[in-house]
DNA sequence: GCGACAG
DNA sequence: ATCTTGTCGC
């Protein structure tokens, strides 16, 4: 699929935070979003050694299922080295240039995007989903494992229960118990696609384990990749 | 000021 | 994220 160039590309962890807020009235948080889509891809990284600093080995995966059936449609994995370190806020460069070039090798474009990180639940309302739609032109939200920015009360206990994930007085995002007495995961939408939808979607894409199907492909993508350089 | 902090 | 042993439960 065709991904415009990530242009301009920041020096400094203060451009990159400029760069966040110029893109982020490109936002289109108005849903609902797809309601019945044909495809969803997931998106991971994984890294070799120590994945904090910079110019270690990463594999950068996407998987693109049939949503319906959650067959794996196409699968595109690339590999490459970090260009920027990792800091909470700006984790999007990090993986940005790597994740831009495996969706490039795609001969489909997805319907929807799930990215493994947060979309507007991020502390300048732009993480690496609502960095990923503004660049794609496509749906994205945001399945995060571990609680980043606002608070939440914990969901009741059974698949389905949610919580709304609060900061500075907004929702941002929901805490989502995917699976019955499992530590839930943190949705949060990213571009194109209301908070409810991709809770239904995160829901329907994780029938088995606490995290979507689709966060699971790419990650065992990217980590076989990584393991047979 | 200090701690916490997606992956 | 990654480095790691054993352990509990279905």
């Amino acid at each position: 699929m065709e991904v415009p160039d990530l242009h301009p590309w920041p020096a400094t962890p203060a451009e990159a935070a400029a760069i966040q807020d110029e893109l982020r009235p490109l936002l289109d948080l108005a849903g609902p979003g797809p309601q019945d889509p044909g495809t969803v891809a997931g998106l991971d990284v994984s890294y070799a050694g120590d994945g904090a600093g910079t110019g270690a080995r990463l594999a950068a995966a996407v998987v693109v299922l049939d949503a319906r059936t959650l067959d794996v449609v196409e699968e595109s994995v690339v590999t490459g080295t970090t260009a920027f370190p990792y800091v909470p806020g700006l984790f999007a460069f990090r993986e940005l240039p790597a994740l831009v070039e495996a969706l490039r090798a795609l001969t489909v474009t997805p319907d929807l995007l799930v990215c493994d990180g947060y979309g507007v639940a991020h502390p300048r309302r732009f993480g690496l989903a609502c960095h990923l739609g503004v660049l794609t032109g496509l749906p994205t939200f945001g399945v995060g494992k571990t609680a980043f920015v606002g608070s939440c009360e914990p969901p009741g206990d059974r698949r389905g229960d949610t919580s709304p994930l609060v900061h500075d007085g907004e929702t941002v995002g929901r805490a989502l118990r995917t699976r019955d007495g499992v530590k839930p995961v943190f949705v949060s939408a990213g571009h194109r696609i209301d908070l409810d939808t991709a809770c239904r979607h995160t829901l329907a894409l994780a029938p088995a384990y606490r995290l979507p199907e689709t966060t699971r492909r790419a990650d065992r993508l990217s980590r076989d990749a990584l393991a047979r350089p």
